[in-house]
DNA sequence: ATATACTGTATACAGAATAAACGGTTTCAC
DNA sequence: GTGAAACCGTTTATTCTGTATACAGTATAT
């Protein structure tokens, strides 16, 4: 768990702190009484309380109650909030990659790689709301990097087109994640579905989108496929969307680079 | 502005508030003072905070004392802080759709359609920050939302494989966009362009991404790849996953529909 | 003239993050 | 074995947030 033993380098000590704990390069304390809270248990309330009530509902003061202590006892362990926000979304990374299979193909890599990064964001509805500040730098967040240049192994392309093409599937995927969080959240704060897709407001819609206004949008108003479309279970918007993504990745394979 | 007259129909008093303002729908006082303040004047004076110091800097205090007045004032003209954030993205949204011009073509009306929403996460780094509550219902929404039918209005699909495509085209956008505005925002608040790609630690991620961990991401780290690829400012990055996308959606009309 | 409706303010409250100072407790150095 | 240092968790206090409530002043309709 503990990394002291190679902290050598002055280089790690320039890390920003939540990803140095990450890491886990905390000073072991030698002296005084040893702590009954620990990061692990901290990080995993507030996880907890996330999962429940959201990100916003995470404060000091209701992660410390929860484990019995008082806001303050936290800055022992962590430097600030900030810190804590890292560690949730570096914990809840922990995931296992699928082994590698040859046989299957690399679209079915990354429908594996993309499927499984929409889910993430719809089991930790909160992930999607944490601000990011920097490229992937905590170890379980570069598992999946690795993962995600896994399946660009073979392509002959430059490490540059394989960065972009890895920018474009977790784009999408965290795009869509978090569209699907959002809902099914606002879902458990008491919303009902038509109320979310807008079906509740369909009849205020098709009196305020005109055809002179919005002359695209209104026959998709009035039929009541507008206010019906953006479905969160229904993963085949989701798919659609990722099939065409895989099908330009394809054609630019065919034309730029060879696979296998 | 004020759409008084047409409030015949109950069916809009049912809309949330925010949504119901921003179609200009407020009861017009006829007895007392004339409001100093006005809705037009707060959602301006919010814009111009968040554009400074982002959406967190904006609070019902510095809105309010950056026109004068003090916090309470605000509710006498929104109902709550979501209402102003509803009316800020929504007033932000207020751009001049490009006439139609058949002779371009359905990928470079897509291109603009994309770019000019990523360009508008870009201009209002805040614009990602405000949490969706539900699919567009606001006018200028709207009008986006008509301007992406149009792209698409010569596709011989279902009107649900046409809603699929605007998921797939504005999802890219806003990750994308997102992406750029938070690096940009980063900047803003001091940080160098090094910090945020993580040139300034890749020293420590060469000592810690170690090859048995990370088979495939080892060498992008080492050769310094990883920590030079996302660029704010190169829009290349981004086109390169768009013209994929542009690619893939040819590719599906190929098979599944024809075009003109 | 007077009742009514509307304005903006002042006050209060619950909750947020965290800085600083404070007793207790454990362990190392001597 | 003893003193000093290190560390834990708490307490206290400061400065924020959004907003509910009560209030004094003003302009209009009747």
């Amino acid at each position: 768990m503990s990394n002291e033993s190679k902290i050598d380098n002055e280089e790690i000590t320039k890390l920003p702190s939540g990803i140095a704990l990450s890491w886990g390069f905390i000073k072991q304390p030698k002296r005084g009484p040893k702590g009954e809270l620990s990061i692990d248990k901290i990080v995993d309330a507030a996880i907890q309380i996330a999962n429940q009530d959201g990100l916003a509902a995470v404060s000091m003061n209701r992660v410390a109650s929860s484990l019995g202590f008082t806001p303050m006892s936290l800055y022992r362990y962590i430097t600030s909030k900030e810190d804590l926000l890292v560690l949730m979304q570096e914990a809840v990374c922990r995931i296992e990659v699928p082994p590698l299979d040859e046989t299957i193909g690399w679209r079915e890599e990354m429908r594996q790689y993309v499927l499984n990064s929409i889910r993430l964001f719809q089991i930790y509805p909160w992930m999607g709301d944490i601000p990011v500040s920097g490229i992937p730098m905590t170890p379980n967040n570069l598992d999946f990097v690795n993962w995600a240049l896994r399946t660009v192994r073979h392509f002959q392309l430059s490490d540059y087109e394989k960065m972009s093409i890895l920018l474009l599937l977790s784009s999408y995927a965290k795009s869509v994640g978090k569209l699907s969080a959002d809902f099914e959240q606002a879902m458990k704060a008491g919303a009902t579905l038509d109320t979310i897709r807008g079906n509740d407001y369909t009849g205020a819609l098709k009196q305020l989108v005109t055809f002179e206004r919005y002359p695209y949008l209104y026959h998709v108003v009035q039929s009541g496929v507008y206010t019906g479309d953006m479905e969160p279970d229904e993963i085949d918007d989701f798919d659609f969307g990722l099939e065409r993504i895989l099908d330009g990745i394809e054609h630019y394979l065919n034309k730029h680079g060879q696979k296998d």
